[in-house]
DNA sequence: CGCATTGTTTGACAACGATCAAACTATGCG
DNA sequence: CGCATAGTTTGATCGTTGTCAAACAATGCG
């Protein structure tokens, strides 16, 4: 079982992309994978203090709506960010998103 | 009451703006009111076929998250997309949803 | 005020979802 | 095989949400 199943990116749906960026854990495990390129499941529920298999439902989700890509290496499930075909599928989308995530400078909290 | 509460542009939140653009019903309004600058509650009912208390219902939720501003005039109340508030808050984002949300030419259905 | 129009609130219901915990599967090591 | 590690699945809870319908409220007209 080294392949998931992932949808074709002509089959990434909008709303489910923001549906799965909805939930704030999500989003902040997007927003890692962008920094950082690659993440287990563990080190997710680790990180973000949540049960691996919440987070194990989390990345499913996330692969689900088309936005991460899994790749098994040995026992370990590596999560990356599918920018390439969120681009081609919609231009600009997830760098906006992903610039609206990053703490703003300007202070407010 | 003429005046109706809505968040102050910092104070929008990009998770609930995501959720609130979740929705079919809500990303097809959203798409309307960037096409046609305002619409009606009973408009919207009428034109996405679902019940006036769910477009009610439906644009509290636009409203709440941030992303319409309500006008009353007469007996009426005219939603529209809080465009340049988006842009200071988000930049880019509401932009690329929209073109997003646009159908594709690339015929795929 | 009485009446029509427009939208909101409430109630009911069904579906979904986030979470944890525990059991299970899959993989690698020896 | 036995054992450890890494994720998944299932079950249980609890809250949220999309929908309609009916009651309610607000507004304008005369």
């Amino acid at each position: 079982m080294r392949l998931l199943p992932h949808p074709a990116t002509e089959d990434i749906e909008l709303t489910e992309v923001l549906r799965a960026l909805s939930d704030p854990v999500r989003l902040e495990i997007v927003a890692r994978l962008a920094a950082r390129g690659e993440l287990t499941c563990g080190t997710v529920g680790d990180e973000l203090g949540v049960h691996k298999s919440t987070a194990s439902h989390h990345f499913k989700a996330l692969r689900d709506s088309g936005l991460v890509f899994t790749k098994q290496e040995g026992r370990l499930k590596y999560m990356s960010l599918r920018r390439a075909d969120l681009e081609a599928r919609f231009p600009g989308l997830l760098e906006s998103i992903l610039s609206a995530a990053r703490p703003h400078a300007g202070s407010h909290g």
